[in-house]
RNA sequence: GGAGAUGUGGCCGAGUGGUCGAAGGCGCUCCCCUGCUAAGGGAGUAUACCGGGAACGGUAUCGAGGGUUCGAAUCCCUUCGUCUCCGCCA
């Protein structure tokens, strides 16, 4: 790397950030520690070899072909590296000779040299520069780029292009007509978002009591069932996060605007898939600790733009709200197996509650940014008529690892090679509790609770008209 | 928040402004010896980029950024992290 790129976007690590609420011109923001990377955010030598089939899977997922531009700007980048290094070369060659013709007495000589040095060192300068902005420009266009799909995502345009692959559960047959989850009688005194508003604007809720203590049941009911039966590793991070950690899972340069961030700089995860799958940021881990498998509840933040007015009523869409979420480290081998893995994690949730679901395999349009293949989990709520998302399963490759730089070191030795990272949520617990609520529903306007969380609820199975746990 | 210390390769750790990409140890790889094991001997072992079919050559990197210098791991400035003590605090 020729010289350090300064960062192209808005904001820059280590310095107040321009989109930050008030501004601290003097604070400086928490940063992190490690170097920038120009070439790692895809593998451009993969697309030097085959720019064709980096565009084709672009093109699945309905982007146009960038490769021819990002080429001719690795090439005048290549160039203004080559000449830069060249002169440095010649550079050092000449302050060498000029210490030994000092160490001899030479004064002339060594006053030759030096300018000599001080010429070759301009020069270097200059193109070393050009390197740089063209480093950044690449650096820039690559961050933006989304993954390639796996070959095996169906091509396709947006949600109505996903496509079922499997189907767990019936819904109940009702002799009434459900109502959502905030419309339920028991519900109601337990869910209030009048008084959320008052606290915190829109966006946001209150529960109380018993509608409290089972959102309370679930996460614990998730977290256990995690850590007991599927082998994962419980993980309590901050929720506060440097940008370096955003930028390592694909939040950042893109998508700052669908998070919050402190004057201080820090940012609010939006979800803990950026604190646990950068526990691996800028390491180099041993092949056999792999595959990592982690798991934490933790509260999650969104801004919600550009969902203004979707899902406005009820809890399903808050800028607050709780997840239990699963995150694979492992290898480019077992990645795929690790998603069907993972995928099975979070059905099995579903299925311990008893709430009817299908799995959906996005298509290319409607996958997120940094994923190969995602599954998500759609749930049955009655009282929408729908299946809804609940969980999204993904499987990242070697995107994520570019930008953390995290690597492992292969068995028997041997070059590093980057990791493989998975994220899933298992499940996202505030729409859990719509689906618990709607799906229990009876028509005196009780809740019958799932059997699996009676032991959460101090055996308590119902919560009633009243809103009390009986 | 105040004072002090510190940041070196996978890990630990040495380091004089040029002979330092960096001693030594651990770990790892290969080989030898030892009829298993334990121990021992030898060799190798940073990362990224650029050029090259390769051998290899070049450039950069000693937390990060900047500066002084012909030349910086080593000197100066800024900044971040860590540790210790004090203060405050759930």
């Amino acid at each position: 790397m020729i010289s350090q790129p300064v960062s192209g976007y808005g904001f820059s690590p280590g310095r107040p950030c321009a989109k930050a609420i008030g501004t601290h011109g003097e604070r400086p923001g928490p940063t992190g520690t490690s170097g920038k990377r120009t070439d790692a955010m895809h593998d451009i030598r993969a697309i030097r070899e085959n720019p064709a089939a980096f565009d084709a899977l672009l093109g699945r997922r309905g982007l146009e072909p960038v490769s021819s531009a990002i080429l001719s700007l690795d090439s005048a980048r290549r160039a203004k590296i080559a000449a830069a290094e060249e002169l440095q070369a010649e550079q050092n060659k000449a302050s060498k000779e000029a210490g030994t013709a000092k160490g001899r007495g030479d004064d002339a000589e060594f006053e030759r040299l030096r300018a000599l040095v001080a010429a070759k060192k301009d020069q270097a300068a200059t193109l070393q520069a050009d390197a740089g902005a063209l480093d950044v420009q690449l650096r820039d266009m690559l961050m933006g780029i989304p993954n390639l799909p796996l070959e095996t995502v169906p091509v396709g345009k947006d949600e109505d292009d996903n496509v079922e692959i499997r189907r767990w559960g019936t819904p109940r047959e009702l002799d009434f007509a459900p109502r959502e989850h905030f419309d339920i009688a028991g519900v109601k005194p337990g869910m209030d978002f009048e008084t959320a508003a008052k606290l915190s604007g829109a966006r946001f809720v209150l529960l109380r009591g018993g509608v409290a203590r089972i959102h309370r049941a679930l996460a614990q009911f998730m977290l256990d069932l995690h850590i007991t039966e599927h082998g994962l590793t419980e993980t309590w991070a901050p929720v506060l996060v440097l940008s370096d950690m955003m930028e390592g899972t694909g939040q950042l340069p893109k998508f700052g605007e669908d998070s919050y961030q402190t004057r201080e700089g820090w940012w609010l995860i939006p979800t803990s898939e950026v604190t646990l799958t950068n526990t691996v940021h800028g390491d180099l881990v041993d092949h056999a600790t792999l595959p990592r498998r982690m798991t934490a509840h933790s509260q999650c933040f969104r801004s919600e733009a550009g969902s203004a007015g979707r899902d406005t009523a009820g809890m399903l869409r808050q800028h607050q709200f709780e997840k239990v979420e699963m995150v694979s480290i492992t290898d480019a081998e077992t990645g795929v197996a690790e998603h069907a893995r993972m995928t099975r994690c979070a059905e099995t949730v579903l299925e311990r509650l008893g709430l009817p679901y299908r799995t959906m395999a996005l298509c290319t349009g409607d996958m997120g940014f940094g994923a190969r293949i995602t599954h998500d989990l759609e749930v049955w709520l009655p009282g929408q008529n729908k299946y809804r998302e609940i969980s999204s399963v993904s499987y990242c490759g070697d995107f994520q690892a570019r930008r953390m730089n995290a690597r492992y070191r292969p068995a028997g030795g041997g070059k590093p090679e980057f990791v493989h990272t998975l994220n899933g949520s298992g499940l996202a617990v505030g729409r859990a509790l719509i689906a618990v609520l709607e799906n229990g529903q009876q028509a005196d306007g009780s809740v019958q609770l799932p059997e699996a969380l009676h032991p959460y609820l101090g055996g308590k199975t119902r919560l009633s008209a009243e809103g009390d746990l009986i």
